[in-house]
DNA sequence: TATGAATGAGTTTTCATTCAT
DNA sequence: AATGAATGAAAACTCATTCAT
């Protein structure tokens, strides 16, 4: 955690400081992150920096779990979805996580990153409670979404990583893929935001709900004949 | 490309180095990665790596565009699906690429790095090129689903991503929270692939078929109801 | 331009550094000198070397285009040759290059690699405007000695060019010859410079100036045939 | 010297040898020349170098002393100035040399490349015996001209090393300028000979003699008064 | 004799962290 | 508390020369 120092900070020179860090290890992983590049970005000497924080991990640490999920309430407000059937709820859900991911790129690839291997204890720690962290949230709705009988029968955990991978890094794929750009080119850029319209945002949504929910497979055949016939295996 | 001398080298002096290339980078990014690390493990002056390579890309680059897929054919050899349906050749292409991460989880590793992020202009486009052509694969098995009617009305495009990322890194984190174990503990030891029975993994397979095939709804609701009606919508 | 750090270093220091990198300099040309060479001699750590300056050729700029020209102007101080005729200030100037070229042997070496020739593009850019900005200087001083009558008819480009180089790299070597001595001695040792006498330079420049003006041939034939004939040639 | 097995060379492989190594030595020092570029553009292997030379310095040797004059002397011929002036052979062997630079711009480099200093002592007594030799020459020439009337009363040291610089760099500096090319361009492509004509190069030729032998200073002071008086000095 | 390969000392440069003021 | 400077360990890479076949 920050120092006490850390948050008596004029708050021009705070948020300087937490706003290049944020571009910093948006574009490179904590190892290649240099915190010399964020303190002359920031205008701040280096040596303040270890007045606010104990070193680089500190600053990681809390960027991770502390600041940048800050900024994603503050950007996503309240769910606003009660009342809504399971299937609606989580295409919601999903439509938000995208446009988070187009208004803030960076804080979105901060989030994500917790899912990439390091070869650093310590970080792979922090990555390890975020990545936790989140499935358990999922898992929790998943599990409400089986008592509610949206869910058909599932192997719980499965369901959770498959979909977890789907509305995560699954859907900035997509994202990517519909903007035509590649991460970096987000990160660097400020307004390729409007290249996403809400209504097409809807539509993924909709139809990355529609693959949760149905799958791919033709109608006729989806549920009658079992995926592979235990006969047929023995 | 290696230079000449590369491939005269003893094979045990060449082992060496690929293995201990091998090791660094399914540890570390191409940035965090060190020649220097490589060349101490496998016991080479670090002048004589560069008789064998151009230089640190060169060898990043061979090593994932030619030796991991080559070691990856090796392991998988031939398909054996011919005349089966496409659900249980997915399957089939699941469980086989299960068996290759337990297998040998740090090719595994090294070919999924191409899905990371990183700043450097020449290893994205190394990256960009590999999940392209893996992109492509799909999408034309995809294509092959459609006309023979497996798969039902679907976004190509958005079918592509999400089943890629399902099959890449889903099924990947559900292997690993099968084992019980991180990527990285996975990487460093040899023995925990005794913990995966091939009839877990076939197991693992099936449901995973099951998903992308049916989904996770309940069978009653299941095609019933639109996923999101317009007029409920609007 | 160095950094700021360096201004503010504690004089020892910095003048270690400035002293043992004119020295580097001044023996070798810019790729052969060393850095590492350069730090060890001035006993600083490489590290820090680089809190000083951006990089070798930023040492190297700054040497050759402030600090070598600012020691010279320091050394040769004011002119002080007002009201003499063009010859007159001519023999001056030459003998005030010499006195500076057997005080500072270093500095006068380093100022004289500008017109040696070197494969780096950056580097040649650097000697290449030393050497104009030194030949329009003697260009524009040409130029009035033509008004003022004291020059004959002379091609001016040329004149400039070979008097640049009669009291440059000419009179270098006249004065290595009357030392008996090589560059590289004059340049290790502090305790040539008696060597030549005052009254030696005085001589020297006034022999120097008595061939630029007059040139080697004998009296009686000196501008009574013309150099050669067009008859004789044809 | 080159050993024995050089010189039993197959033509075609040490002409490449030789002529990479002119290539190499005209556009870089003997210390930033490489060996490993010189074999790489000749195509013979590194070890095989060292069949045929001692080393680095053995090669460099021979072409300073054997291989660049033997070329030199079969590009320049014969004298043919029997019967000349002093003045007007002298001309012509300026005008040789400009020939020389001009069609032969990498030899008439490492040629003068003798003059630039360096910190090798090795190097610098082969560069040192070089311009002595020249040197040399160039004296006997001058005493000659004496002995004929042509010359003055001179400094016979001074004047030899004036005119060396004159008709070494000075020349060159003005058919660079000429060209309007730098020394790089110039030993880099090919076809810049016939921007100086033979006619320009004459004029060149006869200007810089005119210079040698008159001087640059008006007609009607030339020699009436002496350069600097006695008395103005006192 | 030919030669491909090996090698270790060398180069410039970056970085996170500590220290002194 | 602020901060400018110090620092040593690390990085990627090059080179002339030697060695073994």
């Amino acid at each position: 955690m920050p120092k006490e120092t850390f948050f008596r900070l004029p708050p021009a020179r705070r948020d300087r400081l937490v706003d290049e860090a944020i571009v910093e290890f948006a574009e490179r992983s904590y190892v290649e992150a240099s915190l010399s590049q964020i303190a002359k970005r920031a205008r701040i000497p280096k040596g303040s920096f270890y007045q606010y924080f104990e070193d680089k991990l500190d600053l990681y640490r809390w960027l991770l779990t502390d600041e940048v999920p800050r900024r994603k309430r503050a950007f996503l407000g309240e769910d606003g979805a009660t009342g809504a059937s399971f299937w609606e709820r989580l295409a919601l859900h999903i439509e938000r996580g995208m446009a988070f991911l187009v208004e803030h790129p960076q804080l979105a690839r901060i989030s994500a990153a917790a899912a990439d291997p390091t070869a650093l204890p310590e970080v792979r720690g922090l990555h390890r409670a975020i990545c936790d962290a989140g499935l358990d949230e999922l898992r929790a709705t998943l599990e409400e979404g089986i008592r509610s009988g949206a869910l058909g029968k599932v192997n719980l955990e499965l369901a959770t990583r498959l979909v977890a991978t789907v509305i995560g890094p699954g859907l900035t794929d997509v994202v990517l893929a519909e903007l035509g750009a590649e991460l970096h080119e987000v990160l660097a850029s400020d307004d390729l935001r409007a290249r996403l319209s809400a209504r097409r945002r809807r539509a993924l949504a909709d139809q990355t709900v529609a693959f949760l929910r149905s799958g791919l497979g033709a109608p006729e055949d989806s549920l009658a004949t079992p995926p592979r016939g235990g006969k047929a295996r023995a």
